[in-house]
DNA sequence: TATATTTGCAACCAATCAGTTGCCAATAAC
DNA sequence: GTTATTGGCAACTGATTGGTTGCAAATATA
């Protein structure tokens, strides 16, 4: 089974799950809440943000916490740099040109 | 059926497609030749890529010259801004705290 | 004109995905 | 001690995915 961070964020709801635990760590069970869908099929979600290390957990009494691990996120954003770098460039010519005229 | 930029990058190959492409426009023929899968299989990807519009096309003559959309990346970037921002609020904690010693 | 190359389409296949329900274990609350 | 809450596991289902092969159409090339 493949698990990285593109994987992990290619389904909305995952992203969703993402945003929400950027804001505070949470339970399953309070973050099933915010959606349609059952509290399984969001722990289902939350298995594969484990697994590809998005997502970290904290154990306290029966109660889990999880909370999203912003490294991952960078990740993200260090494969993107190189294209960053495009749009930068094109967006510079363009800004060039358009003193020109 | 859904069809994002998300989606799009999900895939290992898909993402190999389009470092390619970004370097320059390929025809189907020609971006099959770097991978081990046929070219169908490849094919595949691009209609992916097409359809969430990571990928536009230039027919000349029966070759087909695919080319990347950097518009589409950006639109990681815009989902991605949030999260680095809270990275480098860390970072600048974790510089405060470095000073501080 | 005959042949080779490039491409997209359709049919098929095994694996994976996202979701469901049912169940049981552990912890809290009464 | 009994009941309620929280959460993980397993089994199942239908849809999607990534891959294959075969084929036909269009364009180059000999």
């Amino acid at each position: 089974m493949r698990r990285d961070v593109f994987q992990a964020i290619a389904d909305p709801t995952r992203r969703a799950i993402i945003t929400l635990l950027a804001l505070q760590a949470m339970t399953p069970h309070a973050l099933a809440e915010h959606f349609d869908s059952t509290r399984q099929a969001i722990s289902k979600h939350i298995k594969v943000l484990t697994e590809c290390e998005v997502v970290t957990q904290k154990q306290t009494g029966r109660e889990n916490y999880y909370q999203l691990n912003l490294q991952k996120m960078k990740e993200i954003d260090i494969w993107l740099e190189s294209f960053r770098k495009m749009w930068e460039d094109r967006f510079d010519q363009l800004d060039n040109l358009l003193k020109d005229l």
